[in-house]
DNA sequence: AACACGCTCATACTAAAGTACCAAAAGCAT
DNA sequence: ATGCTTTTGGTACTTTAGTATGAGCGTGTT
């Protein structure tokens, strides 16, 4: 919100930049008056583009950020999530276990709790409940 | 594509009737000048934005489209994608059965053909390779 | 020190998932 | 009609997944 408040500032200056040109050394020519005009036009619509992809930037960023608070609003320890995320990755108890250098008993133990703390009968459940989360 | 050249007709042709505007009615007063250089320039800012919206929505599609041309390309029938999608809502073999009318085992033959066909070897890293391949 | 909590691991099951192979009915194109 | 693919269904079996329960270990809290 501080940055748009900077652009618009930085937009205003401008745009009276713009005025006293048009005001001191091209108000005579009508032709030029309409060239000022078009750039203007331009000018603010590549500007209103960027304004637009930046603050779609910032919607994705929030996305990102809501995932750890959500995490632990869920009670999910470290190493569940750790291990909900190689689940959507595809991978099964005992690969992960082996990523993760433990037993394949202790990942089921951590499959078990993400399935009741997330709510789900299976792990292809959990990986749906999870992206609706926007936990992934 | 041919909306963006219908839209940028559209503005030309309001951005001539504000020189129309400005040429025979309000050339003669300073203020009047610097107001309509505000509004063009609030106007395609507004337009900028719209804009960039319209083409991400267009991207979103764009990628919706790709769907099916990757769907023939995997050789997955009809029903063996519309088993893959019901497999990405997490469902079990016996749900997607009783979804679709039929019986558990005529699930276990599409799954098994969609996970030949995704190279998987798990549902899950179906929905994976899936959503990689943006077919989901 | 006592306690809660997270991580680890195990055993013993039950329940899904997945494989292999086969086969019949339906739909489609030549 | 004859072939081809899809869809459907079955049997039999192997492999993962998931549940239930118990237990030892380390860490931080009270």
């Amino acid at each position: 919100m501080k940055r748009t408040i900077l652009i618009f500032g930085g937009l205003a200056l401008s745009l009276l930049l713009l005025f006293q040109i048009s005001k001191y050394s091209l108000l005579s020519n009508d032709l030029e008056i309409e060239g000022i005009l078009a750039i203007v036009a331009v000018v603010f619509l590549i500007v209103g583009i960027y304004l637009n992809k930046k603050s779609l930037h910032k919607e994705a960023l929030g996305e990102g950020e809501i995932d750890l608070k959500k995490v632990e609003a869920l009670e999910l320890s470290k190493r569940e999530y750790e291990v909900l995320m190689q689940i959507s990755m595809g991978l099964s108890n005992k690969e992960i276990a082996d990523k993760l250098f433990v037993t394949e008993s202790t990942i089921k133990t951590h499959v078990s709790n993400v399935l009741i703390k997330l709510k789900a009968k299976r792990r292809t459940q959990a990986i749906q409940i999870a992206k609706e989360l926007k936990i992934l």
